[in-house]
DNA sequence: TGTACATCAGTGAACGCGCGTTCACTGATGTAC
DNA sequence: TGTACATCAGTGAACGCGCGTTCACTGATGTAC
């Protein structure tokens, strides 16, 4: 079934980004083939080459798509929220909850993509996506910070994202021993805590 | 030059844990391959096999000689301090070094290796060495917190290791933009403070 | 509006390459006499 | 202590397989008349 319409062409593309920005996640930027990635969106490999330049492009777009749905996702959780402590706890309790745990095809790319954009080279794409991500998330945390100082909201921000990052991560290479639980729940509480003080 | 004595067989096969435990840190579990181990321990890949079952059971054997290296240095680190305050800071300012950031392979496996791990299925006995490890890592931290409860103690080791790792992680996911050093900087700043609130 | 034809999105075989693992072989080591 | 020989650590070719990327091809789409 060759030559697809162009309304269909673009869908196709969009599908690619969706899977990939899900798959990435999970297996890795290198734990998912270009074949795998074109088959869950349901084409053949050989077509990859007609949306992207390179599977390097692709995790690129990927990672930025990803960090947006991260962005989105935190906006709405601030919304709905009467104050800026409010805001606050709404984000350390989303990102410190079981699902962000163990569906990490829908987690933040802060956490499930860090390790393997630290060891792509200084020149790849996707280093400069998640170097853009990371300061989006930091905005908004910022932005619900206490202090009067724009440079100190930054630094609490810097905090708040390292600690839930972290947690994740060993949370999940933990995964199976109660450590695991252990870890989202000392340091969901800290961070609360943290808000008092 | 086959058949070597012995001794030397010993002493390759530490040889192939040490570049291991060097190399899986700075390139992933997946980063590197069998023969290129066996190469950077001196060998060629053929004689894996006479040393290790396969390739999971070197990077479990691996990783826990990685965290015993980490509670080596964190136990020099804490035993030259006065007080515990004081031992805790340098266990701080020990792990957000900008040495730590750059040299990945001498690097504290729980933010080296943490993502990797988590890829890994359950019953991948480089799980089992992950998690003794953190454990084990919580303990020397814990010994130095300063509240009379052990719980109590245990969840500030928690909090401190998970803003720590990523910290580390992000600071490298984003090395060569500002954000980098501010990463580093915001969270030790910050730690420091915790060990006064 | 209807026809002829150029375009090009997607297909699937193929490229060179590296992977984890196996295995027949080599020859120095270590042992039995 | 000296000799004969079995052992086995390490070698390198080979296994089946998957990787990122290329390319000749197909045939519906989209356009020119």
């Amino acid at each position: 079934m060759p030559r697809v319409s162009k309304e269909q062409a673009h869908l196709n593309r969009a599908r690619i980004e969706d899977v990939s920005a899900r798959l990435f996640r999970e297996k890795g930027l290198n734990g998912i083939s270009v074949a795998d990635l074109m088959g869950a969106a349901g084409l053949t490999h050989g077509g990859f080459y007609g949306h992207f330049t390179s599977k390097d492009e692709l995790a690129a777009v990927a990672c930025a798509n990803a960090f947006n749905q991260s962005v989105d996702r935190w906006g709405k959780r601030v919304e709905g929220q009467p104050d800026d402590r409010s805001a606050q706890r709404a984000l350390i309790d989303g990102y410190l909850s079981p699902k962000n745990l163990s569906d990490c095809g829908n987690a933040c790319p802060a956490n499930t993509l860090a390790s393997d954009v630290a060891r792509e080279a200084p020149d790849k794409p996707v280093r400069a996506a998640f170097t853009a991500g990371i300061s989006d998330l930091l905005e908004i945390l910022a932005s619900v910070a206490p202090s009067e100082n724009a440079a100190e909201r930054h630094d609490t921000a810097i905090v708040q994202l390292s600690t839930m990052v972290g947690a994740i991560m060993l949370a999940r290479a933990t995964a199976g021993d109660p450590l695991s639980t252990d870890i989202l729940t000392a340091t969901r509480e800290a961070l609360h805590q943290s808000l008092d003080g």
